[in-house]
DNA sequence: GGATCATGTCTCCCCATTCA
DNA sequence: TGAATGGGGAGACATGATCC
């Protein structure tokens, strides 16, 4: 069978960790090492690397097929047009076609056409966001059923190529085909978890550090809300003893207690309302100077995206809900991706892999609180344009965990910038981020509930806690916004406090 | 010594997403 | 539209530390 001619690429200008990566990358696949493991940070353009390597091992004669697997239609929709771009072949799988994309989903049903096309042609399997496939630590064996598919299918392909900028994953298990060694745990790593005894071996490592440095990525702002008087109003919700109140310092200290949850939390209007009017202001801001610039609010779920989205159109913002229930959820999408529209609210579906670089601002509300999402989700705003966009904005919940995540974030970068700074209410000149012409963080103090009183009061343990949607006094969660820490790679990798 | 709180583990449930 | 899948969180339970 004649395969379809391989079009000269045109000139690519790729950046010099790209060009790195291919080289390494060429030089070392062989039939002795046949797997290629690019760890590079979220954004920092993955799959135009993976386009170019396919390009060239389809020129030098060394594959004849290109597969590609993601873990999202969005995903490889993209992925398919910068294959195709790149490589001038199609790679649609369809007739004619030099490749595929695919989702992990539709691997397991697909597979036996996969094997077949191994036997008889020689291929390369790009795996995106490869954190997706697990094995149990040490062995091959206990792999979920995308990693099950995926080592039946590496015994049929000619090389594959793994790319994530987060490759682990939160179950401890580890990824299939790639290379783990023993690692000697400290003392200090013992809390850590016990797979992370074994410690993954990339081929090709770019780290968020670097990337920022290069200006391939911007400088990620890390704002996390917090509030120093919180009052807790715990009420029976039989009345037969009087109500109870409890004071709280700061949002971690709220949610020990055991009748708070960090999810009722993000559902409670004002903490809410406070994290995207933060996000709001910080996007008119920056839009004076980029009117394209957008941001992305991640929710909770559904419901709450919907919630979310109806808030910032009563802010007269202009809103994109994208949801698995939203009708033409991808076209929609699509049309974002191409409009100057402002915000886009989203649950699940903007959260990895997907591509929309004029995201500056992200509003994170969502319930997970893992390392790997959290950092997937910022990696959907550090992608930059041009030359006048080097920083984006992450506005955060102050969370016990969430902050942890994000200093080690700032963790990455080098020494010279961890510069305590507290910078006092009185402070007249811009903070960092601002810009010169906007002001301090808004002084206005916020009432979390401030009269609209429960009336559906949740029980928990014999304690009432107050929604915000409620009509009728049994309970209340009363509090003043008045205390924000601000978190930035730039001025501080420990918590600057700010007392407003 | 009892009450309370913190922590870790396990199981079950819910959710988002995709596919047939 | 229901099933399959991965994933996270809440709750139950056990254990140990701390407080009064």
């Amino acid at each position: 069978m004649k395969l379809p001619d391989i079009q000269s690429s045109p000139h690519l200008p790729l950046r010099d960790w790209q060009q790195r990566c291919l080289t390494q990358a060429l030089q070392q696949l062989s039939p002795f090492q046949p797997h290629f493991l690019c760890q590079a940070t979220p954004g920092a353009g993955k799959m135009l690397m993976a386009a170019v390597l396919a390009h060239q091992l389809l020129e030098r004669g060394d594959v004849d097929f290109v597969l590609y697997l993601g873990p999202s239609k969005e995903v490889i929709s993209r992925a398919e047009q910068t294959l195709a771009e790149v490589t001038g072949l199609m790679m649609n799988g369809k007739l004619g076609a030099r490749g595929g994309c695919y989702t992990y989903q539709s691997l397991w049903s697909r597979l036996p056409v996969f094997q077949q096309l191994g036997a008889q042609y020689r291929v390369l399997l790009i795996w995106d966001e490869s954190h997706h496939a697990g094995r149990l630590p040490g062995t091959q064996k206990g792999a979920n059923v995308w990693g099950q598919a995926l080592l039946i299918l590496e015994r049929c392909v000619t090389y594959t190529l793994a790319l994530s900028g987060t490759p682990w994953r939160t179950d401890g298990k580890c990824l299939p085909l790639l290379r783990y060694l023993d690692a000697q745990v400290s003392v200090d790593d013992e809390e850590d978890d016990s797979a992370l005894k074994q410690r993954l071996v990339p081929d090709f490592v770019y780290t968020l550090q670097e990337a920022v440095r290069d200006g391939v990525c911007r400088t990620p702002y890390i704002w996390l809300i917090d509030n120093s008087h919180i009052q807790l109003t715990m009420t029976h919700a039989k009345g037969k003893k009087p109500p109870k109140q409890k004071r709280f310092s700061s949002i971690p200290h709220l949610l020990r207690h055991p009748g708070i949850g960090y999810a009722d939390l993000l559902r409670h209007e004002a903490p809410m309302a406070r994290v995207l009017t933060q996000g709001v202001a910080k996007l008119a801001a920056l839009r004076q100077a980029q009117t394209s610039a957008g941001g992305l609010v991640v929710a909770s779920d559904i419901e709450h995206a919907e919630e979310i989205a109806e808030w910032l159109k009563g802010q007269g913002e202009d809103v994109c809900l994208v949801t698995s229930q939203t009708p033409n959820a991808h076209a929609k999408l699509q049309a974002f991706r191409e409009s100057s529209q402002a915000w886009v609210v989203a649950v699940g579906m903007i959260s990895e892999g997907v591509d929309i670089p004029r995201l500056r601002v992200c509003c994170y509300l969502s319930r997970i609180r893992t390392e790997q999402y959290f950092r997937q989700v910022l990696g959907r705003i550090i992608r930059r344009m041009g030359l006048h966009d080097d920083d984006c904005y992450l506005f955060v919940v102050n969370e016990s965990l969430l902050c942890r995540y994000a200093e080690r974030i700032a963790d990455d970068f080098p020494d010279d910038n961890a510069v305590v700074r507290v910078i006092p209410l009185e402070v007249a000149s811009p903070m960092p981020g601002y810009g010169n012409t906007s002001p301090v963080m808004p002084l206005d103090s916020v009432t979390l509930v401030e009269e609209a009183i429960p009336a559906s009061v949740t029980e928990v343990a014999g304690i009432a806690f107050g929604t915000s949607t409620a009509t009728t006094a049994t309970s209340t969660v009363s509090s003043q916004w008045e205390h924000d820490v601000a978190y930035s790679q730039r001025f501080s990798k420990h918590l600057a406090t700010l007392e407003l």
